[in-house]
RNA sequence: GCGCAUGUGGCGUAAUUGGUAGCCGUGCCAGACUUAGGAUCUGGUGCCGAAAGGCGUGGGGGUUCGAGUCCCUCCAUGCGCACCA
């Protein structure tokens, strides 16, 4: 005998939980004759603040879908975990003398603590951690599979470098030029790669392996002390702390992905991600198609090779230039202008990348004294240097068109170089036209064409006379892999005369050494660089000083999920083969780049090497949108402990302080426990407004501990029950939007739940479920709201179901239906979504068994169809009345009914009709 | 600047995909019960209007018998990219 009261929901919450870890109903195995389904959640960075009520959104998402699908007859994979290396770790190391491997298990305790409270279905015995030797062991293995490995262009898919040299001792590389453009290597012949010693070998191969060491331009960031991937800097500064980030010539670990651009992109394809997710990732890719071309230097020897998108206007070319580190820069600058451009550089060097992406509108440039000439025009050019082009992109050349292109036209109008028109009246001579629709004039053998057209013309003629090719191209870089931390996967290399040799699988893994020093060592090199036992192997061996980024042990966990223990794979084959994709991944949108490009990235490389028979890992991508806080502010008057309440503030000269939101209801504050809050506030005095309250300020921003805007999930579960807080933040809105949390509302979840637990029990708390048949009104409510949640549940529209849910609860209540026949299907539907007193309930009625290994409810269409239908009739478009026909009614005799009815002669005027529309079943229309 | 997404009552949102705009919840108003409470139950609640009726899905225009939904255009907000040749 109970009410569903704040007591009774702790023990049935209580009990349930500890029920179904005892029996470990959400064990899973691998071995079923059941079809799969794999949910997965993004696993999250255990920080240090714990959970807060934004982190379980789409964790809920999951979890109802995952027990939907389990009850549906699948056998669903839901497992959990931790990416647990990383650079907030070992920030709190530096600061507070921790040992990451320390904080981290503590945190991950915290989390599975509070993950624990909420009820989820994950499989915890397969949880993974990626600071785990065990797991590890297998990151470091992936990436030798990627050190062992070039991508064919001609087979378009990664082989073993064994295949590689095969080629090499056989044919050398005439017909397999290294990916590198810059690259020093020349070509070959198989006679001349035999001649090599084995470290000339070695470095030639590196030119071709996935995972790679080279001197590369890295993203230094001298504050953190490490380089940092193109991904984590953001505006010139880290994405972590906010640090100034420069350009850095340092040898470094990449992974070759600028190979896979093309199937990446491709891929996006066939995968069922949000149209701005697939958009994100391919702005990142950033593929353009054109043309490179080579203009020869007047007067020298040397060419200049650009890249254009616009082969089409070669023949408006007014002047070329070359990005200011180009390396042509020294040898072409004539002796006049040497002093001008010596210069430049120097104040090129002088800004930082901060400075030159703020002042992206600022024109500066100088003229090299040289010329070059347009290779189909003949036309002689003068080159510059401008630091508008970048020297990463396409050749770090161009060819300026400046009446078609913006930035061409500015800096030739700022330095008073002559434009050449090619698009006749489209040029108006104030600004740059970037049409493809213009006929092209002053072009020589393009004259006549329109320039969409051009394009594949002048290609042509630049392939015939060898001068050009065309050309894709590629915003996307390769992926710095190597950071000077400490807190990552050691790489399991070791270096004899400078070149890095794998080492055994069965040496793997590579342990992290323990210390206590977790200080960058200077140089570049990482805090491991201090461990000299460790670093040198023997007098001529030493191992690699830096670790991997966070993005490698998250770029392959969902595989591991599928076979944790296996101590021989890095999961076994059947596993592999049988849960397959993910089906349904849910996590946030910030990671569309990094994690998500590089999991696609080896998911697609273990695929060409053999170990995978899908080459995409995510089927499905759902991004749930971001729970922000509502942040309450209370006004100082300055120089005093006076706080002023909202209404009055503008009286006095007030500093605005945020204060806990946990100890404001609504915007009025708990003034007792403000004084409390804070030892400063104990003597604080108020004024209020005339009612007596004090009223905060609020603004909706980011949740965090800073801004004392967070709300714990534990603290809503003690107030309702994890089931209210499942189904409430369901209810807030579609899943992919973000919102700002907010509890008004949630009295009214939790009243549902309650409604629904009164249906089963009488008025003193017992159970009262009868065994009588069904009315059919009862049974339509029954099946349509079976119908309704499981068609929301396929789109992701959980809302909409706690709805339905709401809906039907309403209805039986006001039939006061207590029958077996229809809660025990409802209790059924809405177990994903609150489980425990679904199982309670479920229980109640009788069952031992859980109700995770029932089945979900037929929906049967018999009971919601309906005879008739009360017709809308609207007068031009407005509804006027409203009438009940047969759905079978002919056409002709509703018009007559309707016509002939009061309300319709009424606007009508006794004047006919011009037309007549009736859509069964849908609306009736007349126009007068 | 370019790309993507979004815009509906006081608030969170819904609308079977071109067919009754505002479901469900909150808030608010009124009432009932009462041990007076942040409990429960009942009714009302888009706006204007006494009513008839009119207006109404960010603004303007269009297609249609009919538009929140489709098309054009503008505006606002959010996210991403940003001298990418």
């Amino acid at each position: 005998m109970a009410d569903y009261t704040k007591e009774e929901i702790k023990r049935i919450e209580d009990k349930w939980r500890n029920k179904w870890a005892n029996d470990q109903i959400y064990t899973v195995s691998n071995d079923s004759s059941k079809p799969k389904c794999y949910v997965l959640d993004m696993f999250p960075y255990p920080s240090g603040a714990g959970l807060h009520v934004g982190h379980p959104l789409g964790y809920f998402a999951s979890d109802i879908y995952a027990r939907f699908k389990r009850l549906k007859g699948f056998n669903v994979l839901h497992p959990m975990g931790f990416d647990a290396f990383g650079l907030p770790a070992e920030q709190y190391a530096i600061e507070h003398g921790v040992h990451p491997a320390k904080s981290t298990q503590e945190n991950i305790l915290t989390y599975k603590r509070q993950l624990g409270k909420i009820g989820f279905c994950y499989d915890w015995s397969r949880e993974v951690q990626t600071c785990d030797p065990s797991y590890y062991k297998w990151t470091q293995w992936i990436f030798l599979q990627l050190f062992d490995s070039w991508f064919n262009r001609k087979t378009n898919k990664a082989e073993r470098i064994t295949t590689l040299t095969w080629i090499f001792e056989n044919e050398g590389n005439a017909e397999y030029p290294t990916p590198n453009q810059k690259s020093k290597t020349q070509k070959f012949t198989a006679a001349e790669w035999k001649a090599l010693n084995q470290k000339q070998r070695q470095e030639i191969l590196m030119e071709y392996r996935l995972a790679y060491l080279a001197y590369t331009d890295v993203n230094w960031c001298e504050a953190l002390g490490t380089v940092l991937a193109n991904d984590e800097v953001i505006n010139g500064v880290s994405y972590r702390g906010g640090f100034p980030v420069v350009k850095k010539q340092m040898r470094q670990w990449s992974l070759r992905i600028t190979e896979y651009a093309e199937r990446l992109l491709k891929g996006l394809d066939e995968i069922d991600f949000s149209d701005s997710m697939k958009e994100i990732q391919r702005n990142w890719i950033g593929k353009s198609v054109g043309a490179e071309l080579e203009f020869e230097i007047q007067h020298l020897k040397f060419n200049i090779k650009v890249f254009t998108t616009r082969p089409d206007t070669i023949f408006g070319v007014d002047f070329m230039v070359l990005a200011p580190e180009h390396e042509l820069v020294k040898s072409i600058t004539t002796q006049e202008q040497k002093t001008e451009v010596d210069n430049y550089l120097k104040y090129v060097e002088s800004r930082s990348e901060v400075e030159r992406m703020a002042e992206v509108k600022k024109i500066t440039g100088v003229f090299t004294g040289t010329y070059a000439i347009n290779p189909l025009s003949g036309k002689k050019i003068p080159v510059w240097i401008s630091e508008y082009v970048l020297a990463g992109y396409g050749t770090g050349a161009i060819m300026a068109v400046p009446c078609g292109d913006e930035r061409d036209f500015k800096f030739a109008k700022h330095f008073n170089i002559p434009v050449t028109n090619i698009i006749g009246s489209h040029y108006t001579g104030n600004e740059a036209n970037p049409t493809k629709d213009a006929v092209l004039e002053n072009s020589g053998f393009l004259n006549g064409l329109i320039m969409s057209k051009a394009i594949d013309v002048a290609i042509g003629e630049l392939e015939k006379r060898k001068i050009g090719k065309r050309k894709v191209n590629y915003k996307m870089r390769d992926a710095g892999w190597s950071r000077q931390r400490y807190w990552g996967e050691p790489f399991p290399v070791i270096y004899r005369d400078g070149m890095p040799y794998p080492m055994n699988e069965n040496e793997l893994p590579l342990t992290l050494p323990d210390t206590d020093n977790f200080k960058s060592s200077g140089n570049g090199e990482g805090p491991l660089a201090n461990l000299n036992e460790w670093i040198n192997v023997s007098d001529n061996a030493k191992r690699d000083s830096n670790t991997m980024p966070t993005h490698a042990g998250a770029a392959w966990y969902f595989l591991r999920y599928m076979d944790p223990h296996n101590e021989k794979e890095f999961a076994g084959k059947k596993a592999l083969d049988y849960w397959n994709q993910v089906d349904v991944y849910i996590g946030g949108s910030e990671h569309a780049v990094a994690h998500l490009l590089y999991s696609r990235l080896w998911v697609k490389i273990l695929h060409d090497l053999g170990y995978l028979n899908f080459d995409e890992p995510f089927k499905k991508l759902i991004n749930q949108g971001k729970i922000t806080g509502d942040s309450r502010f209370v006004y100082r008057v300055r120089g005093t402990n006076k706080f002023v309440s909202s209404g009055v503030k503008d009286k006095y000269e007030t500093d605005e302080l945020r204060t806990d939101v946990n100890i404001v209801n609504g915007l009025e504050l708990d003034t007792e426990a403000f004084k409390k809050w804070r030892p400063d506030f104990v003597s604080a005095e108020f004024i209020l407004e005339e009612d007596g309250k004090y009223i905060c300020g609020s603004a909706i921003e980011k949740m965090s501990k800073s801004y004392f805007n967070v709300v714990n999930p534990d603290k809503v579960i003690d107030a309702y029950g994890a089931d209210t807080l499942r189904l409430y933040e369901m209810f807030l809105g579609p899943l992919e939007a973000s919102k700002p949390w907010s509890t008004s509302g949630i009295d009214g979840v939790y009243k549902f739940l309650r409604r629904f637990w009164n249906l089963f029990h009488d008025s003193n708390g017992n159970v009262n479920v009868i065994n009588a048949e069904p009315t059919h009104e009862e049974l339509k409510v029954l099946h349509a709201t079976i119908k309704k949640v499981e068609q929301d549940i396929n789109n992701f529209s959980f809302n909409t179901s706690v709805s339905a849910f709401m809906i039907c609860a309403n209805e039986l209540s006001s039939m006061k239906c207590n029958k077996q026949k229809i809660l025990e299907p409802l209790t059924i539907a809405l177990s994903p979504f609150a489980p425990h007193i679904a199982e309670e309930l479920w229980e109640k009625l009788g069952h031992s068994d859980s109700v995770f290994n029932a089945s979900y409810p037929k929906f049967d269409e018999q009971y919601l169809t309906e005879s008739s239908f009360e017709y809308p009739i609207s007068i031009n478009g407005k509804v006027r009345a409203k009438m009940n026909f047969a759905l079978d009614m002919p056409k002709e005799d509703i018009e007559k009914i309707v016509l002939a009815s009061e309300v319709v002669q009424k606007w009508s005027e006794g004047k006919p009709p011009k037309k007549v529309i009736i859509v069964p079943g849908k609306i009736v229309n007349i126009v007068l």
